[in-house]
DNA sequence: TCAAAAGTGTTAGCCATACACCCATGC
DNA sequence: GCATGGGTGTATGGCTAACACTTTTGA
């Protein structure tokens, strides 16, 4: 999040902020969801404050919810990015810059903001992109090909990329960021993406299977060129236990 | 951190602290370091406030050597407590009691807090434990055996522990919680404490040399009954280079 | 008919697991 | 000498990595 929204007076918890990396998966790419600065000169996370009653879990939710309509999705805290130095005077500068903000209305905004790293991983095609009140859009972005971003946010999308590579060895990963059905290369191209290497892909399709965690559908996927592909979908039974209790995803 | 402490002012970011989970090992038993409250009914973690020009690493660093003397240790943020209801007013009022605070001088603890949980490995011997002003004292508590805590400090060393489990999977461990030469079955201790389970003492030392994080001494330990076990040290070369670009360690 | 995508099969090698066995030591 | 702790060896099964082969499809 920016510091630079109102705070709305006594309503929110002061210097903390959290900040959302909103996964979504489109032709075999992993997107980020961002929003553009008023002059379009940076983009930025989609952020927001903590209201004074509300849970750190809650506050990202309704950050999510806004920008995208989505609830019940997956929603992980997975780093506080506090060093001082990402409130320097310059920055803010140029954020004002970028957001058009009136400075004598909001004085207190160079003031030192911690903010909680959020990520979600979001089924692309049920997202209506919502912008907030200092940008004009809200838009995917390829993950290999991020635009200018405000702050430190380049670093937080790098580290939740980091962070997600590691819980891929205890969790499974794909619900909520695929559709109902979906094809084996749908998955192994998520996990490419995350993991930043190619996959056998003989050896990845046994190994998912192996976890129990997919059904095998009767139905072929049409549509694109050459050999039709079988669709699966989560067996969310099976997911969800394997999502408790961990299993060995070693690649 | 307990939120009853005098903020001093201007000086430090207002609603956040840093918790410490100190853990040290002693008798082949994973230990964490514990406050004594003024009255003796609970104990508390570490804690402290973080100044208005200090990274959080370096509130958590601060707060680990005022503790225990020790500098340059392992320190590693892993979640962020933030649900409202840790800062119920009932559980405040208990710790005024236990904390003996004069309250007409800290109105503001009503006020809520999150604190950002920090987990340190640090050598037991090496520790000279310090109470802070609230505390009688500062002393080692067996992890399977911890007494009475304040707020949600329980929840908080949970976690801890089970965060460090998951990193185990790609960080080596035990540098900075042993003394420069240990025996294997220090090391294995540790991974068992950790994980909650037995290894098995053949497969756990082939594992740990084919590492290459081990160096083995001429010299046997001697003082125990029985046979003499080898001494072994940490590579310190290769230690850290497992460090940094991790390795599968798979239990 | 051919290239590309997708399904299936196969092999070698590595590694975790589970033991077995032996050695050294203090009681 | 025997229980215990500790060092070393080994058989098994399972998994991974790498790659070959087949099938299907649209151009």
């Amino acid at each position: 999040m920016n510091p630079l929204e109102e705070m709305g007076g006594e309503n929110y918890l002061p210097g903390v902020s959290v900040d959302n990396v909103i996964f979504g998966f489109h032709d075999n790419q992993l997107k980020v969801l961002l929003l553009e600065s008023k002059n379009g000169s940076h983009w930025m996370l989609p952020g927001g404050y903590i209201q004074k009653d509300e849970s750190l879990d809650t506050a990202a939710s309704r950050v999510l919810l806004d920008r995208t309509g989505l609830k019940k999705v997956f929603l992980q805290q997975f780093h506080v990015f506090g060093d001082p130095s990402r409130s320097k005077e310059s920055l803010i500068k140029g954020a004002i810059k970028s957001l058009q903000i009136d400075v004598a209305k909001t004085h207190w905004f160079f003031n030192r903001f911690i903010t909680i790293g959020y990520y979600a991983l979001v089924e692309f095609e049920k997202v209506i992109p919502v912008p907030d009140k200092h940008s004009t859009s809200c838009a995917w972005k390829d993950i290999d090909k991020l635009p200018p971003l405000i702050f430190d946010h380049h670093e937080i999308i790098d580290r939740a990329l980091v962070d997600m590579r590691h819980h891929l060895n205890y969790q499974p990963i794909g619900y909520n960021l695929l559709p109902r059905e979906f094809t084996m290369k749908n998955l192994q191209s998520i996990y490419e993406t995350i993991l930043g290497r190619k996959l056998d892909r003989s050896n990845f399709t046994r190994k998912m299977l192996a976890s129990g965690i997919l059904d095998k559908k009767e139905k072929l996927y049409t549509g694109g060129a050459h050999k039709a592909p079988f669709l699966y979908s989560f067996n969310k039974q099976e997911y969800f236990k394997v999502l408790k209790e961990g299993f060995n995803n070693e690649f």
